[in-house]
DNA sequence: ATTGTCTGTTCGCTATGCGCACATTTATTC
DNA sequence: GAATAAATGTGCGCATAGCGAACAGACAAT
């Protein structure tokens, strides 16, 4: 492949055989996780560690805090979860639910703002984290928010598969909850994402009125039922969606 | 250098050319910032697109959402962040401030979790941002728990410079300020990393008793007098940390 | 139209990064 | 403790991956 430098690439799935499941890793656990030589792989931990994004006790290794720093500069030159920030304090503080930011990115939905007042999902939520798009409050309202043509070829390419016994994963009832969407203004999802998991969210539009971003609370169904959910925290999240984008267009 | 990968190396430093004051750049702003030529900052930027990390319009080139990929490899493995999370919502809602948490990489202090609740600095806080340990209350706090020869260490390599008229950036006043530090449990700085910003911390501890991050507010000197704060954030402060810990001793 | 700047392409070249084989160290099993 | 297995470290010959240079084409400014 011209113009194409593999050692980056090599380079880059290294630091990405890192996870929450494997934290520390030895040489040759990343040189399986990577498909690499035990030779390659070393070299490229070494690089790693020489620029300071990789520590090493002697056996593991681990990342340090410095990747931060390769998302940062995306995080910091993106207005929006600057902005976002402070509204989704205020936000969580008067529901006392999470609250989030995301953006769509291929078929994902990316988290790049969250307040967090308990954890209700198995897994760990921070900026950074990613879902499928489809079965997401905030993706939801993403998708529905596409051009035709886009959502067509989300639709062609995105991997529908049911997470739960609730997700909607065949097309023609994933674009009829988006005409839902699209009508209302708002997408409630039921533990499609997660047994257990609910979660309201709204567009975020900039000035032309396109939407750039969605915000969304999430709570529990041990906690709301979904008329309540309804009724308490959409008045509260449209308002904050307000909020945002006024600031945004100051910005 | 022997295993030393020159090419992850140089299209690491082309995704840390982009940042807050140039999110977009063209080919040739690549090429001067990183000191590649044009043909290989192209073939690096190819490489990142074809991998989904910098996307292009024709002309500009981006970073995407999916850098923070790279970054959130290191917050999913860490369990400080996820537990502090929900501490710090509570702690921002009571005291009507943005509250953060850090870890020390290096000279400085880095944000691995933060509620903010208005914004009181020049520049923008989020995860990933880095400060000097030294001019900063989660630093303080960190470089007091380190053993003599680290400290020793950092403050040979330091570059302990003035950032406003206040900064205390002698080795020997800094010392002083440690000693105090570690007398008081607490670290308060005062306008010593931007006019105007106050900020308290303290440290969190893990079961043996050392000291692995910090947890601070930070307030406006136009809002608050410095013994306002002391009396107003430090009770809550000392708290959310001692949650914070109890939290991390079961997980 | 001319000039300057930027981007894309091609290509010969070489040095960068490769995998292999072996040595050494560490961990596991009995 | 001894033997074995597994993991890591090292050196090296080699070839190809990535290099920079030069040129062409596109675009912007005068």
């Amino acid at each position: 492949m011209a113009d194409h430098v593999q050692s980056l690439a090599r380079g880059l799935a290294v630091i990405r055989a890192f996870s929450a499941a494997s934290p520390a890793l030895t040489l040759s656990d990343v040189a399986r996780a990577t498909g690499l030589t035990r030779a390659a792989a070393r070299r490229f931990l070494l690089t790693l560690t020489d620029l300071g994004y990789v520590r090493n006790d002697g056996r593991l290794f681990t990342l340090t805090p410095r990747v931060l720093e390769l998302g940062y500069a995306y995080l910091s030159s993106l207005s929006l979860p600057e902005v976002a920030a402070p509204h989704l304090e205020r936000l969580a503080a008067e529901v006392h639910e999470s609250a989030s930011v995301a953006v769509l990115d291929g078929e994902d939905v990316v988290y790049v703002a969250r307040v967090a007042t308990a954890r209700i999902m198995r897994v760990t939520i921070s900026i950074g984290t990613r879902f499928p798009a489809y079965c997401t409050s905030m993706g939801r309202v993403l998708l529905a928010a596409l051009p035709p043509p886009a959502l067509d070829a989300y639709l062609a390419r995105a991997d529908l598969r049911r997470l739960t016994s609730r997700t909607v994963a065949r097309p023609a009832a994933l674009r009829a909850e988006l005409d839902l969407v699209r009508a209302r203004g708002w997408a409630m999802v039921d533990q499609e994402l997660e047994d257990g998991l609910r979660s309201l969210a709204v567009p975020i539009r900039d000035r032309s009125g396109a939407t750039v971003a969605a915000v969304n609370v999430s709570t529990h169904a041990s906690r709301m039922t979904l008329p309540q959910a309804r009724r308490d925290l959409l008045p509260c999240l449209q308002a904050t969606a307000a909020r945002i984008e006024a600031d945004l267009t100051h910005s």
